[in-house]
DNA sequence: ACCTGAACACCGTTCAAGT
DNA sequence: ACCTGAACACCGTTCAAGT
């Protein structure tokens, strides 16, 4: 059987929601495709660049509705849609976050924050420190999130998830952190 | 040779910073004690339960300064020596967050976070969620920090690192959300 | 262009047996 | 209590050779 990059990251992200990262192998991989793990090389020159680009399909897989019009509730929505788009697979957060702090994929919440937040008027210094604060408590909070939800699913002795609230929570709390830096940059510049 | 769990631990932090998080195998763990592998599982079941005592140490060996009067300060020194304990050690970042995220260990600053905003009067139901979002941004910060400065020593081509004010400036920006809430809180208990 | 076959240099973990 | 020796069931990656 011939294989293209795309019939490969599509299998792979059948592997990963089925048996999990850690047996997310490149010989498993070969064994599912009919196919040696070397012949994965001809495709992907390590397996990082491969887990790149399932967390790239992994985002372009998850929602994606039309932008509302102010920077907060567009800023709230690309990290909304970023989680739900992890937690449509297993390991997903694992595996977009690694790809992202790899440099190697990923990139596209980044790109949307920092847009958000720059029509949003914000301090263009504090941009990019503003939209990474998004993205550490975003892949934080729903890693910390999917192990919980393995942990009690696999009958471990853990205790019960948190209210499906709590993400709104935390990030209202960063928002509104931001929202304030925005206010005083603002009464900076118009006195 | 006969040794105690400590002494495991101190050698596995020493291949950690030598070798890094990847190379810290039971074998070469074992090698470098000059003992099998095997003899390893005598003072830990698994890999993961040594990896969080090694986490457990690494933050034992972090800064311990006086803690500040006001909440909100002592909230912010919790964190920032939270961060250097993770620096200090090559990997930190990654062995402590993921310790804490399976449960096995590195319980510490979330206790301590949890006291500190507690004290400060921040509403109870919102305590837990504020101590999270502040943990996810720490650990999120300092992973991809980590990340970042271990491809440009290694001399990828990854562009400078980023300003040591990012992570004030990141912590700054959750702080005054926290602050917000609270006063909020406040403001509803006593109209 | 895509794959095979075979090899290299490794893994975590278990377990009977030793001292 | 702490360790050995040997085994089990795996890894990622390379590379000459095939079609």
């Amino acid at each position: 059987m011939r294989y293209h990059r795309e019939a490969v990251v599509e299998r792979a992200l059948g592997v990963l929601d089925v048996y999990g990262l850690a047996d997310l192998t490149m010989r498993r991989l070969g064994t599912e495709l009919g196919v040696q793990p070397s012949a994965l090389y001809h495709h992907f020159a390590t397996k990082q660049l491969l887990l790149a680009a399932v967390a790239d399909e992994i985002l372009a897989r998850g929602p994606h509705g039309p932008r509302p019009e102010h920077w907060d509730d567009r800023v709230a929505l690309v990290c909304t849609e970023l989680r739900d788009a992890m937690l449509a697979y297993r390991d997903g957060a694992d595996v977009v976050a690694t790809s992202y702090s790899f440099g190697l994929g990923a990139a596209a919440p980044y790109d949307d924050l920092v847009a958000a937040l720059a029509d949003g008027g914000l301090d263009p210094a504090l941009v990019p420190t503003a939209a990474r604060t998004l993205l550490h408590f975003v892949f934080g909070h729903v890693t910390d999130e999917q192990t919980h939800l393995q942990a009690s699913s696999a009958g471990a002795i853990d205790d019960d998830p948190w209210p499906s609230s709590d993400f709104a929570a935390g990030l209202g709390i960063v928002l509104d952190g931001i929202r304030l830096a925005n206010r005083s940059g603002i009464e900076k510049h118009t006195p």
